[in-house]
DNA sequence: CTTGGAAAGTCAACAAGACTGACATAACCT
DNA sequence: AGGTTATGTCAGTCTTGTTGACTTTCCAAG
């Protein structure tokens, strides 16, 4: 590898956390984790007849509510007919509303209604708590460094929509 | 909450990592850093006409050399039906092998043929280097947190296979 | 003002990969 | 001999991703 040379000048004990098996153990982490984490949700969801596909689209037009289907479509990085799927069965259901914009009459902006907002708050608070869990066992120190490497692990678009920077309109 | 009660006794300060708006920013993380953990080895595999699910199977067959089918899929955990189509077809194609144990000859035990070990090597080079250089942006101290985190996630069965109490017999 | 392209959203059909259930085979163990 | 275990297989279903074709709406150039 050219980086092997690079690296070289430094000592090599400040890089041992760049060992080969370091990133394996790194990578089989989060493969382990990210199982972890959709558990609960996923048992909660299996009961009633929705997947984890629903559970994506409500947590974002909770957080981002009166966005439009664009907008949820670049957050989840799926085609437009795949979120339409799942978007079609919670309108139908009565958990999210569409309303057609004011301004622009093609654009429907997604609202979670009540009964929306209560299963949200079920399935978040299922996740809510383990990862409570995890970042009190853990401590401050450990919650920043876990911030630290998963933002530098996202691909840059996705980082723009993690930060905050939701650029939609009324 | 119950714990809010518990919680009031210590400072507030001390808690500002575990406010639901920092959970949901944790829980945000995990699903966008996600993504970008597995894209790099996706976009390879749409080429060959393998999915994640060969991916996740070699992996571990390549960290684990000689584990059975019984192990793998308590590794993985999806039930034998799902595992057997991805084996069949690793086997079919030559990526890798099931010898049949010589203790106990209902077992079968997994390798991965040389072209096998060349794919897995090319997977997960693209993993490693995205992982490498998150952690070396990140820096040791935060790699620590991360890890530390992970692992406080994690179902405790799953926490044993991470650890590497892989117990399968020779 | 009209018309043609672009954009937002919808419908239909298909594929991957998970699941369950039932059953087959071989090998082990008591 | 009979029960259990490990593995493989067939059939069918579900979720969730894909592509292709279509409608409605907006906007801008002629």
């Amino acid at each position: 590898m050219a980086e092997s040379l690079s690296m070289s000048r430094q000592s090599s004990e400040a890089l041992l956390y760049l060992t080969d098996e370091q990133l394996r153990q790194g990578i089989e982490a989060m493969f382990f984790a990210y199982r972890g984490f959709t558990d609960d949700p996923d048992r909660i969801l299996s009961g009633l007849s929705y997947g984890r596909a629903h559970h994506r689209a409500i947590h974002f037009i909770n957080c981002a509510p009166g966005t439009t289907v664009n907008n949820l479509l670049s957050i989840l990085g799926v085609t437009k007919q795949s979120l339409n799927r799942v978007l079609r069965t919670l309108v139908h259901d009565g958990l999210v509303e569409a309303r057609i914009g004011q301004k622009d009459r093609r654009e429907r902006h997604l609202f979670l209604t009540d009964e929306g907002a209560q299963l949200e708050h079920r399935l978040s608070g299922a996740q809510r708590a383990r990862m409570r869990a995890a970042f009190r066992q853990a401590g401050p120190e450990a919650v920043a460094g876990f911030r630290t490497v998963l933002e530098a692990m996202m691909d840059d678009t996705l980082l723009r929509h993690y930060k905050g920077l939701r650029d939609y309109p009324t």
